[in-house]
DNA sequence: CTTGCTTTGTAGTAAAATTACAAAAATTAT
DNA sequence: ATAATTTTTGTAATTTTACTACAAAGCAAG
């Protein structure tokens, strides 16, 4: 039994509650009715038989059928069985706030799936083209200087250790008068790698804001729409998270994946004798850096 | 259709698996047939159809039936579902190594599924107890110092930030010298927090052993069996990931989000009003600290 | 060896899911 | 705007699958 294949099996199982909810906006009516009538309660959906469910959503049995082949399952039976697997842990639910009332084990719980839970929607939305860019321009830099604050500190930090540990110079210098020197003494080959959570510290654009001054590269890792984001080179956005109050932090594990990618990404490819790259993907690198 | 013939003792519904497991000595052999046959793969059970299993079996179709209704299914096709839901949680204890010839899409999705399965192995072997004194803990110290070396300095920095947002007085002195010096100089109200994804290193031994001649209390953040573990007062174990190959840091998520749930576990209980603190709970503190 | 009980299988039945095809709706071109 | 084409949806028939009734086989006690 190949290893591979269960990757690809579980995966996609697990996330047929979550790729049911984000298809939701792809699908035309008839299909969203099934849908949003299997997402009112996937548990008990999962007891109904295809003519229950067909009746309940108002829509014929053969439109609940073929609407399970369209996620990737041979028929309403499978359909019914990998629901059940997403439904077991209970992972599916976007994202639990935590409440004062809360007990040791509610809260732990809480927080672990809402880890789970941003790490697949992370998943469903990571773009591979960025990553490999990413891991290009951070291969090819000659000083790397990572820049985070407060929170974003660790995270900056983390990053330090996973570059290094890959091969690469790497420096996060702690204090902002020495991000602000190194941010302005931009030499050919330095790459400036942003770290923010909001994307809108003010400090952390100054950053930035003195490296675009010498059109330096920089590689930022911030919410999408961030003014962080605008002002970088190359974007390795994250989804912020809905409800983020200061009881959540589980978006910020995601950040820590990001990097743990970034750092397979270097290795792998600098371990790989004689690795060819594509031609368009290099261009593609100049062009952006 | 009589309760009594049913497994009752068995029934625990939350792992069909086991209960077969357990009830396989209890079945006769027409039984035990068909429970072996489904325990040798329980994952591929799923997808065959009565007809198969019984034919695999060496038994009747009927048969098979029955014993689907001995377990507390009101059928096979309920019988199938309830063997799916047992089985997804084993399948999150595969560890996927990254390997060189992986292309971008490959040691990503490796990455975040390997994290999400090292969440999956932490929510089931968290210890609500373990957390809930160590929150109690972290509450009534005076002062928290957190000491973490290499990667695990992203991770003490990390927790001082959420100790501190959370409303504690916490410090992570960035060098060796300072953590010695606050190590050795214990004040009654004083915690040790010390991190260690190996739980060997020797410098945070050495840590540890300072502490200790002056009956500190620490709180380890490390694997069960380590050095580090066995010289702390409050052990908040993570399993050590199998196959920890340089590639893969995906177990360092963990520790991060067990900092989550201590930040979440320390402002839920401080905010709530009046909290009533188990008698028992705070006296097993008292004991441990 | 026979009677009564339990267990297992056969055959028939019911139900559930799937397929083929036709009707309806939506889209495009004229 | 309307006809033609494509796509989508539903009806009806077919196939598959699971279940039930009943009978035969196995087993134990008298």
């Amino acid at each position: 039994m190949s290893q591979t294949n269960k990757v690809a099996a579980w995966s996609s199982e697990l996330n047929l509650i979550c790729e049911m909810r984000s298809a939701l906006s792809h699908l035309n009516k008839t299909e969203k009715k099934i849908a949003q009538n299997i997402l009112a309660d996937p548990e008990a959906a999962t007891q109904k038989s295809i003519a229950v469910l067909a009746k309940n959503s108002g829509v014929s049995e053969p439109s609940v059928n073929r609407f399970c082949k369209r996620f990737d399952t041979t028929g309403f039976p499978d359909f019914k069985l990998k629901l059940a697997k997403a439904a077991v842990s209970g992972i599916w639910e976007t994202v639990h706030p935590i409440k004062p009332e809360d007990d040791t084990g509610k809260y732990t719980t809480k927080i672990i799936n809402n880890t789970i839970a941003n790490l697949m929607a992370f998943k469903q939305s990571v773009s591979y083209q960025q990553i490999q860019l990413a891991v290009d321009a951070l291969i090819r830099a000659k000083r790397i200087f990572i820049v985070g604050l407060g929170v974003s500190s660790a995270t900056a930090r983390d990053a330090e250790c996973k570059f290094f540990q890959s091969g690469l110079s790497a420096c996060y210098p702690v204090d902002l008068i020495m991000q602000r020197m190194v941010a302005s003494n931009y030499a050919v080959g330095d790459l400036y790698f942003l770290i923010s959570q909001t994307g809108e510290t003010k400090e952390i654009i100054e950053v930035a804001e003195l490296a675009k001054l010498n059109n330096a590269p920089i590689i930022c890792l911030a919410p999408e729409m961030s003014r962080l984001s605008r002002l970088s080179t190359l974007k390795l956005k994250i989804g912020r998270v809905n409800s983020l109050d200061r009881l959540s932090f589980s978006s910020q594990a995601t950040y820590q994946v990001m990097l743990d990618i970034l750092a397979a990404g270097i290795s792998v490819q600098k371990n790989t004798t004689a690795r060819i790259l594509n031609k368009d993907c290099l261009k593609e690198c100049y062009k952006v850096i």
